[in-house]
DNA sequence: CTGAAAGCGCTAACAG
DNA sequence: CTGTTAGCGCTTTCAG
């Protein structure tokens, strides 16, 4: 094991350079065999493989960024507070679904979590795309008027949208066929249940996908000969739910004899705060949430509520973004499935009374 | 708006050499000005301010870490199914820890989240690592004879663990002081209630913290002159929870009063189990839980758990790592506070029987 | 105080 | 088939 050959420098890592001497070749072979590129015999292919293999050594990030503006990497910026991430797998979910098509490519994930404050986020976005740290981003949770999709284009930064664009906004974006198909399916099961005042807790309007679910509830009670009996706009939360559920419950004979709720945890709490009020779910209420959380199968009663492929959307994304940056070798995938509704326990008959 | 003078290339983004050309001064004055190096006259300064300002220039992260092996990126891998990320904001939470640490120093995060098989792992870390894709790495459920500490040595990857080191092992990791303290105020809780057959209910024991975990129970109910009634080892989930509830059942009056589980998913799980077993919490049985999910709150009735606070502990080994690597401008961080127990609703005094 | 020039590790022409 | 060489955008001596 004597020292190596001409004092390589004893301890920074190894480089193309110490790979092609190890091997006896030049750089430019290492550099072909490593890319696959052509017109190498196959013993030289050989050493070089072997040399790399010995020195443990892959061609430098950076330099290869810096050489052909590709950094492998996506971005992703989440604009939410600890508390909402983490009450919420949404995000874990997506990204899970992003991992899963980048890691076969070996492109990472730079994720960057800000407050919420609108500044934070540009700030990420710009430095995200002025220090080419990444090839494109990934968008989540329109809102409306969102500054982004102007912003990522000023930046030329690559970006696809999960979920619903705002407006006709022309930026590539993924999501589920049937939108509504969820909610229909939800409401329907209501109305064969008997049910006629059902009531709808949103969360907060300035979200994308949160008016127009708001929307198709609406317009698919209306079909249905309905209105609803309540509609409240809360922020997602636990005490949202809960202070919506107390006002519905006041004068008893104009009560919801059902209630759907924007998110799961909102559901929870809301069958909570029923609960507490002496109400029996289903029986004087039914509920049904959104997301299909694992939370909804622990609860009791174990959650009715809307299912979302979310790891699929988030792979569909991730997708979409390496088509954009002509990144061969990511194969189709296959489409997110329309929502549809999960029926468990806390949907029943409408009371009789 | 004439023209830029001489034809700056089109369309790519703006250089160093670009922003030198507007402000009329060298490259290097722009580079020192950029990293505040002293030794610029203010006039220059700011010329050079204004120019990077209007090109919308931020130096090139690739660009920075050839020359100077920083990469300001730290890497972080999770082994895991999207299934168990999902079930628990753990990770949620520590990532967020870390990222509001890394933010205000312009760090990134860049996340791996790997299938459970070990190769997966290993190679992500290697990758990382000879790549030269980040400048440090945070692990974290580290297991019994975790290949990963040598990993990381043999890659000279600076790294820092969360929570428990396998064996002595002289890895940098940061932890709260007092681990077992929330255990033995669960445990004084319950026997204060009067409990004496309490049965445990751990996660795989592969994880360095399980075993510990168990073995505090077993040593605080020692202590009291107890010893478990139960102790079932399984594997974190939902389903694993329910089974050990059924089996525990059986003999009536061999049935423990309370339960401690490994975790909140488990302990809801469990509480459930038990009520269709026609048993209630915690009239007929007593249940804690373990993490202080957001969950725990929106049950009925609300979990007795213990909380431990995950996201300062991100943030402390953030910190630490950055310090690892000489980054200044860490700023000392709060150590993280013994995991403590929090009394809600499903704790309540032994059955008469 | 300011600028010119030498690379960091790699890839892509171009010559042999 | 294989080697030489010119940069990619930046930082850092070292001279002016």
């Amino acid at each position: 094991m004597a020292g190596t050959a001409r004092g390589r420098k004893s301890s920074g890592k190894a480089t193309i350079t110490d790979v092609a001497a190890v091997a006896g070749v030049s750089v430019a072979a290492v550099s072909k065999v490593i890319n696959g590129k052509g017109g190498i015999s196959e013993p030289t292919r050989q050493r070089v493989l072997a040399a790399a293999d010995k020195l443990q050594w892959s061609p430098s990030a950076a330099a290869v960024a810096l050489r052909g503006a590709r950094t492998r990497a996506l971005g992703m910026v989440v604009g939410r507070g600890a508390d909402l991430l983490t009450a919420d797998p949404h995000f874990a979910l997506l990204i899970s679904g992003v991992e899963s098509e980048l890691a076969p490519l070996d492109y990472g994930l730079l994720l960057h979590i800000v407050g919420e404050e609108p500044e934070a986020e540009v700030r990420a976005y710009r430095r995200l795309a002025e220090e080419r740290r990444v090839d494109g981003v990934i968008l989540t949770e329109s809102r409306i008027g969102d500054p982004r999709f102007d912003l990522v284009r000023r930046l030329r930064l690559p970006a696809v949208l999960v979920g619903r664009p705002w407006q006709e906004d022309p930026i590539p974006h993924v999501q589920a066929a049937g939108q509504d198909a969820g909610l229909r399916e939800a409401i329907g099961h209501l109305v064969e249940l008997g049910h006629r005042r059902i009531a709808y807790v949103s969360g907060p309007e300035d979200k994308v996908h949160t008016t127009f679910r708001r929307k198709v509830v609406e317009s698919c009670l209306s079909e249905h000969g309905l209105r609803p009996s309540h509609v409240v706009v809360g922020e997602f939360t636990a005490q949202d739910a809960t202070a919506a559920v107390g006002r519905m419950a006041e004068p008893a004979d104009d009560r919801p004899t059902a209630i759907l709720f924007g998110n799961d945890t909102m559901a929870v709490a809301g069958i909570n705060a029923a609960r507490r009020l002496g109400l029996d779910v289903p029986r004087d209420l039914s509920v049904i949430g959104y997301d299909d959380l694992p939370l909804g199968e622990l609860v009791y009663p174990r959650l009715t509520t809307v299912n979302q492929d979310i790891e699929q959307l988030g792979r569909a994304a991730a997708n979409e973004l390496l088509g954009l940056l002509e990144e061969s070798g990511a194969g189709p995938v296959a489409a997110p499935r329309p929502p549809r509704l999960v029926v468990r326990e806390s949907t029943g008959p409408v009371p009789a009374s």
